[in-house]
DNA sequence: GCCGGTCGTCGAAGCGCTTCGACACTCTCA
DNA sequence: TGAGAGTGTCGAAGCGCTTCGACGACCGGC
């Protein structure tokens, strides 16, 4: 089709035109006659023409690149994590943007880099810690940056996550509804809470502001995600809460683990102990027997967290922070 | 620092310099004085310049991105993919490289745009299909490429991966040193069977020679990822099988599942069957028991995916086929 | 003391695109 | 009928960088 990149000075020497009309056919930033549209479109295609992505950026101060910063880092999540990946992706070529990879432990200054040297228009951070390092940097940044998760102090900053504490609430709640009065929260491990990450500590406080709310008997504890420490954790909660019914579990790792040790244990679910999670679908629905669970809506938030950082780009002011409302689906568990 | 991007003809006043010297200073490409050198860099870190990265791509023809281009799509072993998304962000930014997230549903035409466009200089793709319609596309592309996996025709590519087929053969080779008989692999879906997946079907192609080899009896299985279809044919496969002693667990979305069923039916992790699984470290530290295993490499194939991208780009010739030697872990549970 | 050969630096010509101002038309309405 | 207001298109000026050719300055060898 071409003989080696096509430029949009052939394009216009084809259609029999300026290569400003060629370009104001594309931005669509003038008005073109629809008869020079249709000549010029076809030369496009005819030629097999594509905007030189560094050319257009220069002359545009825009790159039409995205940074996406995504933590990679023990104890994460990870599939969750792909999934927002796919999501903002798949969001991003919606508004016509690519996406950049970088990975947190280039630190602050691989987002400088990338902000400075305008290989991108605008970040958007993944997992973000209650005090983090890049918080400051971000105030300071001329490129907007939207983040998922909150960190300590969110102000000046844009922030959509799911609404942990309604979920952590929402799974009380349904517990309480299916009459369970002593119920048990297992969360991510201790070293997630004692990083400060802000997910795992919202639905603790979202789980035992609902307990006291509903009248019921609770505790919360940490996770960890080994077979052994996980069952250790299970059987010392039941001998040390003999009265315990109902599980919420908010650590994806650790659903199987916790679904297994209670097998052995002689626990059968939902008979004699209901569980919730909280977690992606796949996995409540591949679990035996499939779990009750409030889902993570990963698609959901990358989605917002890119037409929000758009938003911002376009120059519009946007919400400081977007909680985004746990839907739970009752499956065998409960 | 800045009073808003500074460009190189700002670095050269400051350091009394002409611009094509700061230039030379940055990509050694002329001798510069070491006085001269050392001027220019103060100057750079001074003013805290970037280089803007459109006009570079613009004026050297090279954008130091590449894509990576990967599958999300379901039956994937997300966490593995993860890593080797990481393990490739990593190895790119060694070379002075920026990675392009792009997924494998936005299909060819995704790969198109961004080589067309000099968006990238170069491609990674994962998770290719034996017959994977990216792979004519990459033929025809400038753009050199390297593939993580094999498609049936390799011939003209490059291709990186675990040699899954050895996996196979040394978890079989393992087992028989052990004294087991008579043993069984639970692979993949089948459904990743039967889109020709070259990685299943290789581990077991590698597995039924071994078996051979070794003078066992030996089945293969595919596997589902739900812990009822786990569990069914896990029991199926003793009904069928009594004097069954060992099991290769190519799935790890089933390992767990796999491990409930055995305990479930009674069946003592190791003794009275042995599992190797073929999966990620931290999956098989973490089950119970921790598994014996064959550990995925990500982060090494990642990184040689990079450098013989990198080297391509240099313009010079790599083998066609690197196949890294699987490594076994020996823990508790054979 | 002159010639050829580095060495270190400079100026200028692009790279392919966007965008600004200009200009030739065609309408509209006084 | 002519001023004013659009329309649709063009040419040219950059955007910030790399790279090519040129050119002094300095070197050693004869």
């Amino acid at each position: 089709m071409s003989g080696r990149t096509v430029t949009i000075a052939q394009v216009a020497k084809h259609a029999g035109v300026a290569v400003s009309t060629v370009s104001y056919v594309l931005s669509g930033k003038r008005t073109i006659s629809a008869d020079t549209r249709r000549r010029v479109l076809d030369s496009i295609s005819a030629l097999g023409y594509h905007p030189n992505a560094g050319a257009r950026a220069l002359a545009s101060k825009r790159s039409n690149v995205i940074a996406l910063v995504l933590p990679l880092r023990a104890g994460m999540h990870v599939p969750v994590l792909m999934r927002f990946a796919s999501a903002v992706v798949t969001a991003a070529r919606r508004f016509d943007h690519d996406v950049l990879l970088l990975t947190a432990d280039e630190g602050t200054e691989g987002i400088r880099r990338v902000a400075a040297s305008a290989l991108v228009d605008a970040l958007v951070l993944m997992d973000v810690e209650l005090d983090d390092r890049r918080v400051p940097l971000l105030r300071e940044l001329a490129e907007p940056s939207v983040l998922i998760g909150f960190p300590a102090e969110p102000a000046g900053l844009t922030c959509v996550d799911l609404d942990f504490a309604a979920a952590g609430a929402r799974c009380v709640e349904h517990l309480a509804e299916r009459g369970h009065e002593e119920i048990a929260l297992l969360g991510a491990p201790s070293v997630v809470y004692d990083r400060g990450t802000g997910f795992a500590t919202r639905t603790r406080d979202g789980f035992v502001e609902a307990v006291g709310d509903h009248g019921l008997k609770g505790v919360a504890l940490p996770c960890e995600e080994t077979f052994d420490e996980v069952y250790e954790t299970v059987r010392d909660l039941f001998l040390d809460h003999p009265g315990l019914s109902g599980l919420v579990v908010h650590n994806e790792a650790a659903v199987s683990h916790v679904l297994s040790a209670l097998r052995q244990l002689g626990r059968r679910v939902p008979h004699d102990v209901a569980v919730v999670a909280i977690c992606p679908d796949d996995v409540a629905e591949r679990a035996g027997p499939p779990l009750t669970s409030v889902l993570i809506p990963a698609e959901e938030v990358g989605r917002e967290a890119v037409r929000l950082v758009m938003e911002k780009l376009e120059g519009r002011t946007v919400p400081d922070s977007t909680l985004l409302t746990p839907l739970l689906a009752v499956r065998a568990s409960t």
